[in-house]
DNA sequence: ACAATAGTAGGTCAACTGTCCTAGTGTTTC
DNA sequence: GAAACACTAGGACAGTTGACCTACTATTGT
């Protein structure tokens, strides 16, 4: 099997076809089409197009943990980290409005699949949740941690969603600032408890 | 074009299997066999499969409104509608579970196939602001009832969507006593404003 | 009663799907 | 320089897709 160039290319054509027109709406021919190659040879980088989504997948999960680990090194304080995420919604937000979550919707797509690597994509929600987590221990909150990550998880999930139906930054810029400020108070809130 | 319960049976075939498969990967050969008819009877009734899914999402919508005029006379109070909304992700969570919510699943679907009706999908979406919204106002939330609106939709759309991916029943109930809690305090703060 | 209409079945059609094969072209290795 | 290998192109394949047609059978209205 091929590690080149070309495969890295057939990866990151999918990866983008993927998020854009959803797993089972993309076709080889329009992989083959992006990548510029013929459909025959995808035999030889991939045997079937369950193998593609795995390798997407992989390098989806690589590339969240590679960016996670950058802000956990960046020197900033967690509050500011999670207040990264947060604001994926808006650096983000010319590709949300079109297509959604990268995440949120190619999980509730391999569900209604029932596809074998639903598990898989879920890794992606669990890196986040359990970076998050991390960095609300890292705040003091020892028990709610998991709690917490989980609630900006569905926040901005929630919110995404809805940014896309709608198709309406200036909500989407609001709910982003009250997720902040939820932030804030919650930091008031363990300071004094200390 | 028919208009007797054979087209019914369509329907409400169709409107599940959308809910459980997607519309893009429900087919005709599905379809026709849950409703136990040939194929080419389709044509009398609908001329093509977005004609199906304009009439199932005209049924979603009729059933979405019939169900919050029965709500909105039902004697509850405000409160007590908004919560019926809510606890929607508890009563119907064996569908959820599997399926994730049936009115932001279409709307990421057809966002991301740049379906036509798209923006009637997203209208399932509006019925539900707009009756929320009602139901802030009558309860003193004025100048705030729109947002909200919006932030109840967006969180329970959040809480499906990771409920979903993680299948986690406990976390989508303590998330349903949270937004509740939410919605009390909130009220208290109404009446002391007063 | 009979003509018009509504409904149904079965099949055809071209286009597209994922998969797989074969022939051929470079590139590397000894 | 020859064998082994990585890679590519183009096409074949069986199956499925949405769409459409024709022939047949109920049902209805007058």
């Amino acid at each position: 099997m091929g590690h080149g160039a070309t495969r890295k290319q057939i990866v990151a054509a999918a990866d983008d076809l993927f998020y854009r027109q959803g797993f089972d709406h993309t076709s080889f021919a329009d992989i083959a089409k992006a990548v510029n190659i013929s459909r025959g040879n995808f035999y030889h980088h991939f045997k079937t197009k369950d193998d593609i989504l795995d390798a997407v997948i992989r390098n989806r999960l690589d590339r969240t943990e590679h960016m996670l680990v950058d802000w956990e090194t960046s020197g900033a304080t967690p509050k500011d980290r999670i207040k990264s995420y947060i604001k994926i919604l808006l650096t983000n937000w010319s590709l949300i409005k079109d297509y959604g979550c990268p995440v949120g919707t190619l999980c509730t797509e391999l569900a209604k699949l029932n596809h074998t690597s639903r598990a898989e994509a879920n890794k992606v929600f669990t890196l986040f949740r359990v970076w998050l987590r991390n960095q609300f221990t890292q705040l003091g909150h020892m028990q709610e941690a998991d709690v917490l990550a989980l609630h900006v998880l569905s926040w901005s999930q929630g919110v995404a969603t809805l940014g896309n139906a709608f198709d309406d930054y200036n909500y989407v810029k609001r709910e982003v600032e009250k997720m902040c400020d939820w932030l804030d108070a919650l930091s008031v809130k363990a300071e004094k408890a200390q």
